[in-house]
DNA sequence: ATAGAAGGATGGTAGGACCATTGAACAATT
DNA sequence: AATTGTTCAATGGTCCTACCATCCTTCTAT
């Protein structure tokens, strides 16, 4: 008995792929992205005119629209009025991502305090690959980054020196050579900064500067564990502020 | 002279926000997205039909269904034809972040050798994680994934072998009970995957179960470091693989 | 009881009309 | 000659109406 159907099993392969109603934009979405992996269309090209594509497409312009509208979220397109106007293949942004992940916190399905865990081991590894791959080009960015914050910090620009403090992660990601995790230490950190901007005001931690030049100096040093230690403390102390302010 | 430049840009703050026009379907994506984020809407919420919302909105259907695509595409509702059809409030899955990411390899922005990179270090940190976390509930789900890959592997069903194989480390990304990580791990599993089907045919690894006993059982003796070196090891043949196969 | 037919609700698509914005060519003014 | 204002065409943004396809419910005939 068992056998049979085991046999039947490896015979028909009864797992069908799902029917999927094919929706006519889902349809136009695909061929503008079968024609980005072939090469087709490379970043900078621009689409034709909606009226056109349509007629092309043989598909109502509401239909191509929203083929459209939905490659402009994806950040594949942008899409600009008047006469230059039109549809262009944008560069590969994170803003995609950042989106993807904000919605699945506001669902409920991914907590703050994962996100910001999360962040704090990727850069974990980050500040690792920094000490192997990072050039003095790259520390000088970092330096004349904290300098910067320091002098805001003086300054009192809060906002901004929130934007510089976000950018010291930024680059510190950058130093990895690998773009992905650039893409996704820029997105947690955006989220990051959002969710403070409206739930923890101006509030500031103390020794940041002193920290971050300690970690450049590991960094320059190449000593990772050191400098992982230190940022991930500071990370740490952050971490627990999110937790003790979500409560 | 410097303190005087200093001194203007102090005050006057030039710097103006560029404006942005509000298009229709972005500020009812922003509303329904606001009424997430106040918890007003919950997953398994169904939102009006389109021609209520558009009529409560007061704004046409089609700029009501252009937001809704855009939330469609975004993961955040899914849409269904019929009486009982209309927009339900999902649940939060990876599936946007793939998509997201998919995007920015075809968009050249970024390489199968950074995605292969990034999901190895993610993995390394994935596997430390487990041995403090991972419950023996865990290890047994571990384990009944390797046997059942393993018995695939006898009955020749490849397609369901890679998806087995696949499912190993999203099960192992879980073990760390931080579900960002896990959709993390999900999204750059599927992504080779699919990049795999597509490329490398039913090309297989040798030695893959035997590789995984090894790591499994480093994971239940605790030892981080032994089962990170098992990973990163086969990992890494699978992204010269990869490498070699791309050029 | 059960199978089938009819109807209503809802998303999907088409097509036309009009508006708003943009940039370029052109005209008027200083 | 340079600047300013005007017109015009291209293009995306929005609305509207009509119709189709699909799904569920309800009724009906067997």
């Amino acid at each position: 008995m068992l056998s049979d159907e085991d046999a039947i099993e490896t015979r028909e392969r009864p797992q069908f792929n799902q029917v999927r109603t094919a929706r006519i934009f889902e349809e136009i979405c695909g061929r503008i992205r079968d024609q980005l992996a072939s090469g087709a269309l490379k970043p900078g090209d621009k689409l034709p005119a909606e009226r056109e594509l349509a007629r092309q497409f043989g598909v109502g312009r509401n239909a191509l629209r929203e083929a459209l509208r939905s490659l402009e979220n994806a950040g594949v397109i942008s899409l600009g009025k008047g006469a230059k106007g039109g549809a262009f293949i944008r560069e590969g942004t994170p803003g995609a991502i950042t989106v993807a992940l904000t919605d699945l916190v506001h669902l409920g399905s991914v907590s703050m305090e994962e996100l910001t865990e999360a962040r704090i081991f990727i850069l974990e590894f980050v500040v690792h690959l920094a000490c192997q791959r990072a050039t003095d080009d790259d520390f000088e960015l970092l330096e004349r980054n904290i300098d910067y914050t320091e002098e805001l910090t003086r300054k009192r620009l809060f906002d901004e020196r929130m934007e510089a403090t976000a950018e010291f992660y930024n680059l510190l990601a950058r130093t990895t050579g690998n773009r992905l995790i650039a893409m996704i230490i820029d997105s947690l950190t955006d989220i990051l900064r959002s969710f403070m901007k409206s739930h923890a005001g101006n509030r500031t931690l103390d020794g940041l500067i002193e920290s971050r030049r300690r970690v450049l100096r590991h960094l320059r040093a190449r000593h990772p564990d050191a400098a992982a230690r230190e940022l991930t403390q500071q990370l740490t102390s952050l971490h627990h502020l999110l937790t003790a302010t979500s409560e």
